[in-house]
DNA sequence: CTGAAAGCGCTTACAG
DNA sequence: CTGAAAGCGCTTACAG
């Protein structure tokens, strides 16, 4: 393969010219220039990113370390990463976090050693580890302890939301399942704001709010135990729609039919792929934007070197689908 | 950030022992290797994947091309492709093919510019490019013209079986929908399988078969003319799970019952991730398994530069769901 | 078994 | 505006 001394060489310039035009470097004589991107056309010149790397100390790579891409929410997301950063010329190295234990300090030794230039993570984890490997990161849904910075939507006002659309769609007996993890995180807000709206009309609510880790069965045995105790539920908010969709077959299995017995809601909107749609109620977080931001808020704190917080919300709106009755 | 001179020092040897313990060199003193490691531990040191990139032209990184990962059953095989990577100690750079039509030139020239050992690749266009780029690659359900290696499921005995469980369910007036690639795949043979099962058992079929490209709304057209022709139809084959989900919830808007009046089965056994379940009755594909093998195929190419072209089919299985009737 | 040295393919001061 | 040269952090013959 050609080498960029070949390049100079065809074109007849000095080595540190070429690399002047590649990169587009300000007072090259236009002559020149041409010359040299002649050459490359010739040889049909690529220019090695690692040498590159070697010197700048960067890669133009960004990982994204998610608990598992087999998630159609982290899937959804992930595409409009790697799109972004396809757009600025960053590549995505694809971490999945959740496969093995030792899997951060595996991830964090690879980031040293490749010189990733950032990290976007969407973790319930402690995120320290990464913050302190010096890296330039943000992250999805986190709260604001030591200064990360992240991206999530309005998950209060998307509680108040699900619990509205219950009311309007006739449930006189919420309820609400979903797990919080001991790391605070801006999810939490969900389970706030619908509790809060809720006590504002002056209803009551069923609640199963588990603490992680927590297995299905545990999930499927206290959703039962919940409704023994309060047969008369007849709407539920599922904190996401992973969650509603196994609600959703654990309701099916004892016959309760949804959604005339039970209306449900989700949070989350997600999609089998881009022009498909479930056809669940949910409460969708706007994910392109949500992506972009992050993005971008990587890269500006990547090339200009800021590191303060910076916290993006995004506005939440309600599908309709059929889990819940019409109107 | 401590280097290799370090260590060396650190150590009292020279640059080139600290390289021969970390690459596991044969003939090494064990006291010599003791010293480095130490050193290594005190100073806290991790190679710079770059430098050794620069010299030995590889980056320990496999691209994998698709679609789009925005899909349950990409997202399921990316999360295995990436595991059984990581075990090898190979990383995953994430390439969505159908973000922009130049996106194949882009990622080709990525590839060159990065040293990325190789290619997993789902694609039903051409592969010709990324083969001539002389980069290992195998790819997923493609035919074999042009020595290309791939592994893929048992299409034909799939097409078989979802017409067997068809008629098992007591389905008596059979159909098919699905698209097809100009490009020979191993995929048609669903289709084959199907038919083929069918007039051995003496029955006729619908069908719908659409050579790509093909909207979302072309082929909910395409079903209801064949629904409004044969409207005596109680159960569809699907060519896969998505293509299922977009019937049931098209079907649904005209209000006919799945699976009382029409029972569909789907292809591939997609799930919302590690442990849910659609509940749709399907063809599963062993996807871990067929991750392995590709990671396996894939990494033989590159460390023993094989290129004979290798074909894995691996068997399917009925997974019942409810868009079938209980037997 | 291990040093000393060349070189991978770039970038970037430093002269001029 | 552009050459010539040093150097990024490794690996790998080549001696010894």
């Amino acid at each position: 393969m050609a080498t960029m001394k070949d390049v100079a060489r065809e074109a007849g310039v000095a080595l540190g010219s070429v690399s002047r035009v590649i990169n587009h470097a300000p007072g090259v004589k236009q002559k020149t220039i041409d010359k040299v991107n002649a050459a490359i056309k010739k040889l049909n010149y690529v220019p090695d990113e690692y040498a590159r790397g070697l010197k700048v100390k960067s890669s133009k790579t960004v990982a994204l370390i998610l608990p598992s891409i087999w998630n159609l929410f982290f899937a959804e997301f992930a595409y409009y990463v790697e799109k972004y950063l396809a757009e600025k010329n960053y590549k995505l190295l694809l971490c999945n976090y959740s496969n093995n234990p030792k899997a951060e300090q595996h991830y964090i030794k690879m980031a040293k050693q490749n010189k990733i230039d950032a990290i976007i993570c969407i973790t319930y984890d402690d995120l320290d580890k990464y913050f302190y490997a010096g890296i330039p990161l943000v992250s999805i849904d986190r709260y604001f302890e030591q200064k990360i910075s992240y991206v999530t939507s309005e998950n209060y006002e998307g509680g108040r939301l699900a619990a509205e659309e219950l009311l309007k769609h006739g449930v006189k007996h919420p309820a609400f399942i979903g797990t919080y993890n001991h790391n605070p995180s801006d999810v939490m807000k969900r389970h706030k704001g619908f509790a809060e709206y809720l006590s504002e009309q002056g209803y009551e609510f069923a609640d199963v709010y588990l603490l992680e880790p927590v297995t299905k069965e545990e999930e499927e045995t206290e959703l039962f135990k919940l409704l023994d105790k309060n047969p008369e539920v007849d709407g539920i908010f599922c904190n996401t729609d992973s969650l509603l969709l196994d609600v959703k077959n654990w309701l099916a299995q004892r016959e309760i039919s949804v959604p005339e017995q039970i209306q449900l809601i989700g949070y989350d909107g997600i999609k089998p792929d881009f022009n498909s749609e479930l056809g669940i109620s949910t409460i969708r977080q706007p994910l392109p934007e949500m992506a972009k931001c992050a993005v971008e808020m990587v890269i500006e704190k990547v090339e200009q070197h800021r590191d303060e917080q910076r916290i993006e919300r995004f506005p939440v709106s309600y599908i309709e689908g059929n889990t819940t009755k019409n109107i």
